[in-house]
DNA sequence: ATAATACCCAGGAAATTGATAGGGATTAAA
DNA sequence: TTTAATCCCTATCAATTTCCTGGGTATTAT
């Protein structure tokens, strides 16, 4: 039950652009640089956390990545549900679970999801970057 | 994020151990007709429970495995750290972090890593063999 | 002895993940 | 209007992990 390195990584990029927040766009390589990515992998994150509307993009030249909304109104659960697609720790809580009534486990996996939620929405990106 | 079948299998059989606890051991070819998992492949789940000291078994004809302790004294959580190898949601958390003092996120895994504990150490076997 | 059982080890199929690559579309600046 | 920077899309591959199967050995009740 491990988290997948996109999920790391894609958090690392947002922190980067908390960190400039405001400050205008940061382009793909620069925020390679900073996080130590290749850009190519970057760019596959970023862009599911566009489609999932956390941050947006400005292309041309001089263009690049934003933050869609304030660091502090971005929790890490919500990035962490965009790039690891839900965290949703067995597949019967996503999807259509016949057993829902009968099987003893489920009450489990409900419980568990619920926490984990719970806790990473209380953590916002702007707590993240300044550390607490 | 998700958890393995190898943890959902052997929460299975547990559980099946428990529903007869006190009434001697079970046998692997049972254990399996009951939880329709294969008899080569549960027997590699119960290893690693025997291994962890979680149940035990006796050899031979009429022989079988059987909890080492109550239902009520084995918690969700002691089973599932045994099968996954542990609930450690990143590795960092596990080894040797060189960055622990300076990387911002590992603070949000240490969290995240308690908060999971504590909830599936707060349900015992017997509570999920009896719906809570 | 024999049959039923747990135990051990090796390996392979299938799925997932991590990462690379190429080319196209769009836009800002010169 | 050209040009260059940038985002966007899709395919593919290598590596890893997970899931599962199979064969053979040791042990014990009957």
């Amino acid at each position: 039950m491990k988290l997948s390195s996109k999920g790391r990584y894609g958090l690392k990029a947002m922190c980067e652009l908390a960190k400039h927040y405001g400050e205008g766009a940061l382009s793909l390589p620069y925020i390679a640089g900073e996080t130590l990515l290749s850009e190519k992998y970057l760019e596959q994150l970023l862009s599911v956390l566009k489609k999932d509307n956390l941050i947006d993009a400005t292309r041309g030249a001089s263009g690049g990545y934003f933050l869609k909304k304030a660091p502090e109104e971005i929790s890490v659960g919500e990035i962490l549900r965009s790039l690891e697609n839900g965290l949703e720790i067995v597949d019967c809580l996503s999807g259509d679970c016949q057993n829902k009534a009968t099987c003893h486990t489920y009450g489990v996996w409900s419980r568990l999801y619920k926490e984990i939620n719970k806790c990473l929405d209380g953590i916002s990106l702007k707590q993240l970057v300044e550390g607490e």
